[in-house]
DNA sequence: AGCACGCCGACT
DNA sequence: GTCGGCGTGCTC
């Protein structure tokens, strides 16, 4: 028998199904995993069984373990790998690595053993003492120890993988895989009677003298039935030897049953199916309509701040349940949600399961067998939670679906909403996208009708949105005041302080962007070639663009108006002096990247804010989503350009989310909020519909936008980003790969297709871990035809010799 | 990527 | 002669 196998050790370029023949008496199903030799070395690597069959064995190699009892993944998750692989230019097993649950995986340690006969005659080694080293360690150690015993013994790593390839070469020692689960499953011991109640009762009279204890724990199992070996212990004093001892004269009978640990949860009371307004009710109305189909597609549900999105999204988990079937609900962020997990809970109960990543390994993985045991029939989670192996799914909500975290930016490079859109057509389940500010890619598919658009327009409270102005920063600098926080905001904290309410100020500050602007007419650089703006490296005092690397000097004065230029991005560290010069006396929680660490960092700042009445809380990104605070009345956008001015094709659609989100906490409670929107670029429609809150105008003018500069959801952008130490030897590998590129696009089939390839230009983060990044940009439209020959590429990149040193990967659409 | 094989120069 | 350098090619 032969098995074909995804091989965890081959590298995307040589990442293919593998033959292997499979023992006599093995028995094997798609979906487990197994030991194997691989490579010219025999080196031992985990497998997958993508496929069991008969045919020709000679010369394959054999499959060494079997290392499952039960297939991992179901076939329908070996599918989706394969799509995976397709679709993000990972291996096979990136796709199955980011499908279950840290707790799956094994954890493998290289030992390394002595060979015997060197054991009982070592030879001489005098001429090369490293390895004379390891020898007398091994000796020392009975003969075998863990590669990383032994590695602590070496200052220098090189050293040590020298000795330990002589070693090995000249057969003097072996190297094997020892591999351990990381997670096992917890049992708890379970002892009930073995006879009735009468005969426990007389065996507890008969002992009662020699055996008090014994005596003991059969009284307590008469009235109690059953109890877990640990509680009966501690009801009664007994230990476990007196348990065993009951079992052994066969009163006892115990069994072994799995113990799910659980995230520990704030109780919560439970609450009856939500009633909804006459606007909620026609879009449930409507959306539960389109789940019932056989095939029900996908569907945009577009509801404004407050409009009460989750009472639609609870009312159809409860119809998804009704019909047999179950749930998922996709959060951008887990910490900054504990508001609707409490609801979700409150609604249902232990059939709710939460995946995110600050569970501990143990939990998530107990989480993930209760969901594929089907005791858990509604799943909320992050990003990764895509993937939990529910069966039969009515429905499989995003919400907020245009937010970043929804792209994974490591291998495998995918985005959530692709997975639920791939799982929900395959499964025939309802894929229900949420949002008070869609991404433009979705809205154009809502607006065109790839997806069902569904609008929630009145906030729950009939309440409207905070009044936002905006403040011309360049008028403050030109009237003398050069600090980030204008005189209006100044004096809005001061009245806020005064009336003690809460105030909250967003520093939309996204990596270490900054960007150069006019201080007359407001003008930012963009680059000629991209239609993006230019970012400014202060290092070589430079402006540079990110796609297609053009660069030029900054300029002293503005090309269009002759005004001074000025370099702008502030901390929040700089505000946060300001903030102590301004109000000494008052109190300001920061939270950033910096001041949150812990897994409950965000918790603990919010709780803060919240209980102790903080008057000011100061942050990035973290205090825009979410955040549902009665006292806070005002909201500072410190520099509401910051992610505007940033060369990404998305910089207008996440500053105008971001901003509308940040607004949108003021004034939650009784009382009327305010929002103050600080700008160098009053002017830019952009930033005048966000204080405006005026998504539909927005979408308008950006999908406008994107038609004329080719962006999405108009062509796709492929990147291609590479690697290395020397900074020389990354931008020559780059290059070869874009006149690789090009050359095949020049030609039939490509020549066809509408492409322009931009680059090498550094990336973003232009230096990472001492090593240096180069990216090519292409934009076409996202066809198998391209992203074939982008793997091909790819792999003819990777063979090639002289790109020895450097590293590639591809993605599609990177928020980076 | 990771590893063995093979073909050359510098030593016991 | 042999040890180890690095260039080459394959992974069922």
């Amino acid at each position: 028998m032969i098995a074909g196998l995804a091989v965890s050790a081959a590298v995307f370029a040589i990442d293919k199904p593998y033959s292997y023949r499979i023992p006599a008496g093995m028995e094997l199903q798609p979906g487990m995993r197994v030991l194997v030799p691989f490579g010219r070395g025999n080196r031992h690597s985990e497998a997958i069984v993508l496929t069991v069959g008969s045919g020709e064995e000679h010369s394959l190699k054999p499959i060494l373990q079997r290392l499952d009892d039960e297939p991992i993944l179901a076939p329908w998750q070996l599918r989706l790998a394969e799509f995976m692989r397709e679709r993000c230019f990972c291996t096979f097993y990136d796709a199955v690595r980011a499908m279950l649950p840290a707790g799956f995986w094994f954890k493998s340690r290289q030992t390394f053993a002595l060979n015997p006969d060197a054991m009982h005659a070592p030879p001489d080694l005098s001429a090369r003492p490293l390895a004379q080293k390891v020898f007398a360690l091994l000796l020392d150690l009975g003969g075998s120890a863990p590669e990383q015993t032994l590695r602590a013994q070496f200052e220098q790593e090189e050293e040590f993988q020298s000795a330990v390839r002589w070693l090995l070469s000249k057969k003097l020692m072996f190297s094997s895989l020892e591999l351990s689960q990381k997670s096992t499953e917890k049992t708890t011991m379970i002892a009930s009677l073995a006879v009735t109640t009468e005969e426990a009762e007389q065996a507890a009279i008969r002992r009662q003298r020699s055996a008090p204890l014994q005596a003991e724990v059969l009284r307590l199992l008469c009235t109690v039935g059953e109890g877990s070996c640990r509680e009966i212990c501690y009801l009664t004093g007994a230990s476990t030897a007196t348990i065993r001892r009951l079992h052994e004269l066969g009163l006892l009978e115990l069994r072994e049953q799995p113990e799910l640990r659980r995230p520990k949860a704030r109780p919560v009371e439970p609450e009856a199916e939500p009633t909804l307004s006459a606007e909620q009710q026609e879009v449930f109305d409507g959306l539960l309509g389109q789940m019932r189909q056989a095939e029900p597609g996908a569907a945009l549900l577009y509801g404004v701040t407050g409009s009460g999105k989750t009472a639609v999204y609870i009312r159809l988990i409860y119809e998804a349940l009704r019909a047999g079937k179950t749930a998922m609900l996709l959060v951008p962020e887990i910490a900054l949600t504990p508001q609707l997990l409490d609801k979700l809970r409150a609604h249902f109960g232990a059939s709710v399961a939460v995946l995110h990543s600050s569970l501990r390994v143990g939990e998530r993985y107990d989480e993930w067998r209760r969901i594929r045991m089907g005791e858990a029939k509604v799943v909320v989670g992050t990003r990764s939670a895509v993937f939990a192996p529910v069966e039969h799914p009515g429905i499989l909500i995003l919400d907020e679906e245009q937010e970043h975290t929804y792209k994974s930016e490591n291998n495998p490079r995918y985005h959530a909403r692709q997975i639920a859109l791939y799982r929900g057509y395959k499964e025939h389940a309802l894929v229900l996208l949420g949002s008070a500010t869609p991404s433009v890619e979705t809205m154009y598919l809502a607006r065109t009708g790839k997806y069902s658009l569904y609008t929630l327009r009145t906030r729950f409270n009939q309440k409207t949105l905070p009044a936002a102005c905006l403040i011309d920063m360049k008028q403050e600098l030109r009237s003398g005041n050069d600090l980030d926080i204008s005189r209006e905001l100044e004096e809005a904290l001061r009245d806020n302080i005064l009336a003690k309410k809460q105030s909250i100020l967003f520093l939309n500050r996204r990596g270490n962007s900054r960007y150069v602007v006019c201080m007359d007419c407001g003008e930012v650089p963009s680059c000629p070639r991209c239609s993006v703006h230019l970012t400014y490296h202060s290092a070589n005092h430079r402006l540079m663009c990110h796609y297609c690397g053009y660069s030029e000097p900054v300029k002293n004065c503005c090309t269009r108006c002759g005004g001074e230029m000025r370099p702008v991005g502030s901390g929040t560290q700089k505000i946060e002096q300001e903030l102590a010069q301004l109000f000494p006396d008052t109190e300001v929680l920061r939270m950033d990247a910096d001041t949150v660490s812990a897994a409950n960092g965000h918790e603990s700042i919010l709780t803060r804010f919240r209980e102790q009445k903080v008057p000011i809380l100061l942050g990035t990104q973290m205090v825009a989503k979410g955040l549902d605070f009665e006292d806070v009345t005002l909201v500072g956008v410190l520099d509401a350009d910051m992610s505007l001015y940033t060369d990404s094709f998305r910089a207008a659609e996440t500053t105008f989310s971001l901003i509308t989100q940040v607004a949108g906490r003021s004034g939650r409670g009784a009382e009327e909020g305010r929002a103050i929107i600080q700008t160098m670029t009053p002017e830019n429609p952009v930033i005048r519909l966000a204080a405006e809150q005026n998504y539909d105008a927005f979408y308008d003018l950006e999908i406008h936008m994107r038609e004329l500069r080719g962006c999405p959801p108009f062509a796709d952008f492929f990147t291609v980003t590479f690697m290395g130490l020397q900074e020389r030897d990354v931008l020559q590998a780059s290059m070869r790969v874009r006149d690789a590129l090009a050359a095949n696009l020049s030609r039939e089939p490509y020549s066809a297709v509408r492409t322009r390839l931009l680059g090498p230009a550094p990336a973003a983060v232009a230096r990472v871990n001492y090593s240096y990044r180069y990216r090519l940009t292409l934009v076409c439209r996202n066809t198998a035809q391209i992203r074939r020959l982008l793997a091909y590429v790819l792999s003819e990149f990777a063979k090639d010799r002289q790109n020895r040193g450097v590293s590639a990967f591809a993605d599609i659409n990177s928020y980076d």
